[in-house]
DNA sequence: TTTT
DNA sequence: TTTT
């Protein structure tokens, strides 16, 4: 059993920053990736790929990602479902993003090149661009007090109880 | 801009093959690949993957590949839509097939461990796994008589005009 | 930046596991890919590509897979040097192997489908395929009173100081 | 069987553009791509992985990209072995670029976003970010009277016949 | 609507 | 509901 995905895309918008109930964070965000051909029109399409990261890198990507920023993602895919507004099951298929690279050059926007992993190194390897991260996540725990709750898919908008805890991958 | 998808999992059923307008085959499947964590009450979950592969190894897929077979895919990530029963636009994402692998042993069913490329070698290469290729090339043109047209989404089953010769990626 | 490597190919010997100084174990082995295309003589060729596998899955590798069996690696490609016997720099391409999946059927060998993690799950998933792991880990401790130093070239065989602690990836 | 990597990195040097006796182009290029993790000593150390792509990709390669630029390689690992310079065998280890994403941004360089795949579209779709391709494919030919001979390994600078058309992956 |  |  393999599960393996890698893309390379430009953010469609603005990343979507929320927390469980048990104050983790998801961020989730859709990347264009552009076709390597054309259609039967000459047109270059593009897939909308549904990204899911939790946790730390979660918030790195709400801080550092913006609308039009080239990403790097390195994950599997993920099923999952819910009941939909009408009552019925919605099937979802999204990556999930293990880790998030910034391609997006140091000097134009806050972009970074270090990128985001959702493991750290054993050494206490220091995976966020700059500043203290100690003091970042404090800060968290406070947003946190008004956090949104992740009770809606975070893609579909208007929805009922999506992601919860039980979506924890680990 | 970079899209690659890698499985390995089992189909949780027999593939589905069926023909475009104009003759083209697509077999579509879903795999299951097991997650490598357990979740919060212990148990191991899967993932449930569709996949579509197009032209020749959407038939081998179709000929060798039964439920249960273990399956390698290597591919893309794509997304599309269609117009829902209901007037609503429908969002698909699955993975674009470009090469099938067949990882059942030899003597247990009719599995095969050569596997099914998209693009055969300049030389001619010969990837299908037994038997004169071209015969049942011609085959295919005669059952073609008889073919499913590719006008609902092959997973969805009920549906509406979904699959068509514009979605042929290549 | 993203290193990404996914193979599926078959071992060309039994693995080789050793410890490091300070008990740590390596296990590297080849494996054999074949190519999805014939060359201009018409034959089928092989890629034979080195990995290397750190920790309980490596202990994982060395206790279930042998010469022959089929298994899949999601890892990353990894650049090393030493000091060769002539006094030369040799120059070391190989995987690291993040995780093992043993794709030989359960009944044939002893090998199994549940595969080897690198990073158990958060919840204490338990990835090794049957019996106590804390009792194997107490084996394996026995085990290092008599370990095999990793000082040579896992693969070259004959040589120099190569692999040592220096070289845990995390 | 499967065999595919995916690497984003920095060229360490220009692109080496040779021309086999056939007149076919191979580029060769090494990627430094920095490792997610810092070492005992806190540093964060790359690793350095030779890369190798034919025919008119290659080309794009060399026109399009120079020591540093971010690019984006997918490909399969391959080996092989050739004499050495003391007539033993060297065995190498090196990633087969199927395509090449050019990742730096428009402004900064010559860079294009558009990549380099190794097979066109079916539609005859354009890869080649800009201006005439066959007009650039007469060019060739006519270099071609005065190409490089691949007759060396392209990484190692010295030696030996190494890289023939008999290396040609298709 | 899920596989071993 | 899509990015450059």
């Amino acid at each position: 059993m393999m599960n393996r995905v890698i893309l390379v895309g430009r953010l469609t918008k603005d990343p979507d920053l929320r927390y469980t109930p048990n104050g983790v964070a998801v961020a989730s965000f859709t990347l264009a990736v552009n076709r390597p051909f054309t259609n039967q029109q000459g047109e270059r399409e593009a897939d909308f790929i549904n990204c899911v990261v939790w946790r730390r890198p979660a918030e790195n990507v709400a801080n550092f990602l913006k609308k039009g920023n080239l990403a790097g993602v390195d994950g599997r895919v993920q099923t999952r479902s819910y009941e939909g507004q009408d009552g019925k099951r919605v099937y979802v298929t999204e990556v999930l993003a293990e880790s998030v690279q910034f391609l997006e050059p140091k000097g134009q926007g806050q972009g970074t090149d270090r990128g985001s992993q959702q493991q750290p190194s054993r050494q206490g390897g220091q995976d966020f661009p700059f500043g203290n991260q100690n003091q970042r996540q404090n800060q968290n725990q406070n947003q946190n007090q008004g956090y949104t709750r992740v009770d809606e898919d975070p893609f579909a908008g208007g929805g009922q109880i999506d992601i919860s805890d039980d979506d924890l991958p680990f």
